[in-house]
DNA sequence: CGACGATTGAATCGTGCGTTTGACATCGGC
DNA sequence: GCCGATGTCAAACGCACGATTCAATCGTCG
């Protein structure tokens, strides 16, 4: 797991801050080396210079946050397991250090919580579309984690059935970090405006629900239109 | 709403067809206008003559799928709606007039399958980001057709908690349009390759039991950690 | 001070982009 | 048989991009 260090000041960290807030605010492709320079004031040839070139500082900038994310996710997740040693974790606890490290770490930062969540939801919302390995690495290993978690929670779920539910689960929580403005103008403000927080939470019971459908014996059979399950 | 006509043969037609199958393999952004006339086997000049510029042809593109996706999704929303003639609608068959049309509409268009999903997950994706105008209406109007759909169906859900709700239904739903190849390599084959006709059902039951979370008289109390709700 | 590696700066490279131009072909209607 | 409308084509335009060059400057240590 590659570290990344950077120098607390100079021209190096100004070429840096500047790239990821650009970076966050209008998108990987949009951004071009003179827009970076530019906003810091630092000639252009500085880029390739101190990063080699401009899909270096790229990557540096996703592993910067990334990493922590995904860190922070182990740890949690290991937390809890040992909490219940062997027995089943609660879902809203596996959920839980799935989506709250993206709250801490957004605190940590130095970006604004809002740019730092945009830059979030663009890491993931663009894995596998010509990443650079190490950050799909990162992915796969948490996937990888946290299925085997979820399938000791949910023992009667088919694994086939949890897959796409993760899947579901990871789609919801990457369209909250990247279209959480947008929703606001589409709901005509019916969203309210509540921290990350709250909505991590929503989010936590949304998908805990989703995520144990069909395993609450007391639940009553739901029927879909024509919708067959496999189970 | 425009209509977005086509003749059936003809250069104009082959630009579109090459347009259109780039830009849901590549991404939008990553589509010039070389490679589609390129591909296409036409001058360069073809598509400003016959479109306009590049962003006129990717707003027609845009529309060709856009609209009669949602136009169906509409039909079927009044469809269930008049079935159940003002006695609440279930869940399920609310999101399946949501969902439903991708695939109807997936076998009708001229692209592959796995193409048309791939354009028309883009498409959502890319709301609110410097879209056209007209992209952005008609997705509003969507929105807020749905959302009383679904306030009707879930009358003791708080407004601010079901659009949020909705909001993580629709990333649901994007991210399995978007990534549904990705999640084969990301799972090691665990996903199986289903149809999307199984999958738009299994993402029913998800995202049911999640937007009904909490409505159920019989349900326990889930505990998460520091989720704190509202209601 | 002087030397030397690290850093900066202006200018420039080659490339690919969306778009435009103007010459040339095709063809139905008077 | 000519005309204008409709397409097609090679070529070029102006621009922005990432990267590179090379001289000038800085900072530090002998």
């Amino acid at each position: 797991m590659r570290e990344i260090t950077l120098p607390e000041s100079g021209s190096k960290r100004k070429l840096f801050d500047a790239a990821q807030q650009l970076f966050a605010d209008k998108g990987f492709e949009a951004v071009s080396v003179r827009d970076i320079t530019q906003l810091a004031n630092i000639n252009v040839a500085a880029v390739n210079y101190h990063f080699g070139s401009r899909d270096a500082l790229l990557g540096m900038v996703m592993m910067r946050y990334l990493v922590p994310i995904n860190e922070e996710r182990l740890a949690r997740l290991e937390t809890v397991e040992r909490k219940w040693s062997g027995k089943a974790v609660p879902l809203e606890e596996i959920i839980d250090a799935f989506v709250r490290p993206l709250a801490t770490q957004a605190r940590k930062s130095d970006l604004s919580e809002r740019l730092f969540y945009k830059l979030a939801g663009r890491i993931f919302a663009e894995q596998g579309e010509g990443m650079p390995a190490r950050i799909e690495d990162q992915l796969q290993q948490i996937i990888e984690r946290f299925t085997r978690s979820f399938a000791k929670a949910l023992p009667t779920v088919a694994m086939e059935e949890l897959v796409w539910r993760i899947h579901f689960l990871a789609g919801g929580m990457i369209h909250l970090l990247t279209h959480q403005d947008i929703i606001h103008r589409l709901s005509n403000g019916a969203s309210g405006t509540p921290t990350m927080e709250a909505t991590l939470s929503r989010f936590i019971r949304y998908a805990a629900a989703g995520l144990r459908e069909g395993t609450e014996p007391a639940e009553p059979a739901p029927k879909g239109p024509q919708a067959t399950f496999d189970f």
